[in-house]
DNA sequence: TCCTGGTCGTTGGTAGGACCAACGATAGCC
DNA sequence: GGCTATCGTTGGTCCTACCAACGACCAGGA
């Protein structure tokens, strides 16, 4: 691609080109592990919080409570998560991670640390320490 | 948000995070001059490379040829571009850049500019620097 | 000269992430 | 009892990014 004198060295530009990089090779091991990113946050939720309802799941992860449902879904049909209904409101279900679910999580947040070490590759130690912190200023609420 | 353990903190989710506060501001500033990122990239190709057909515009701008088309119908029906046969092969298009889309590329450099500033805003000068830096380097070719 | 392979603009479709509005059912409060 | 809010769910939208295929056209070799 020819360079663009007034979009290439923009921030915004970099930080996409950095981040479509980071996605793209994380979206590629997800999907060679059968999931998707929604999967993974999800159960992670549910390790994290432990059985709850799907609102609070939809809280915890910031997806939309509607997207949740479908991810739920794939989740129950995969035998990872199970919903029953709560006896103490009729409303809810209550979500919770089954035995093979919690073990998938750990295998999916193996494959989730070996992409950091792949995106993070062109970097030295020290630098990718001050990445981090450059970027955590960056980011919204923290 | 709870914060996740096994997602918060990963170079991958903090770089989403960073990016999406900037496209978020990107996107506003574009949408509040009435355009789109596809919009201003495509006229700093015409721009750069002076007239030319409309698969070379996708090649120097990573846009697909497809949506090409649909970016060049609204710069055509905005006045800012103009598409003409080409005499010398009939497959292709001449796409050139009007006066006004030459006018109008330099107030949305200005826009962009000021998206720059606030992007970067908590980071220090020095700070900027060495992110753009780090950032360069991950980023694909180049 | 014909044929083949490649390119052009264009149409139409897909995927993922992120949203939003609305529904019936239900809970909690006054 | 009535009002308001929440729950799970359905069914959309938008944007960026792709991909496949079409007819038209060009350039090369046989």
């Amino acid at each position: 691609m020819t360079t663009l004198r007034r979009v290439a060295d923009r921030p915004t530009w970099l930080l996409s080109r950095a981040n479509a990089r980071a996605q793209g090779l994380l979206a590629e091991a997800f999907a060679a592990a059968g999931v998707r990113g929604y999967h993974f946050r999800l159960m992670a939720a549910l390790e994290q919080l432990g059985p709850c309802s799907q609102a609070d799941l939809g809280r915890a992860t910031a997806i939309d409570r509607s997207d949740v449902v479908a991810v739920l879904d794939d989740l129950d049909a995969w035998g990872l998560t199970r919903r029953k209904p709560d006896p103490a409101d009729r409303r809810r279900n209550v979500v919770l991670l089954t035995e093979d679910g919690a073990a998938r999580l750990e295998e999916l947040d193996a494959v989730l640390g070996g992409v950091q070490e792949a995106v993070l590759e062109p970097l030295s130690a020290a630098e990718r320490a001050t990445l981090l912190r450059l970027l955590r200023r960056l980011a919204p609420e923290g």
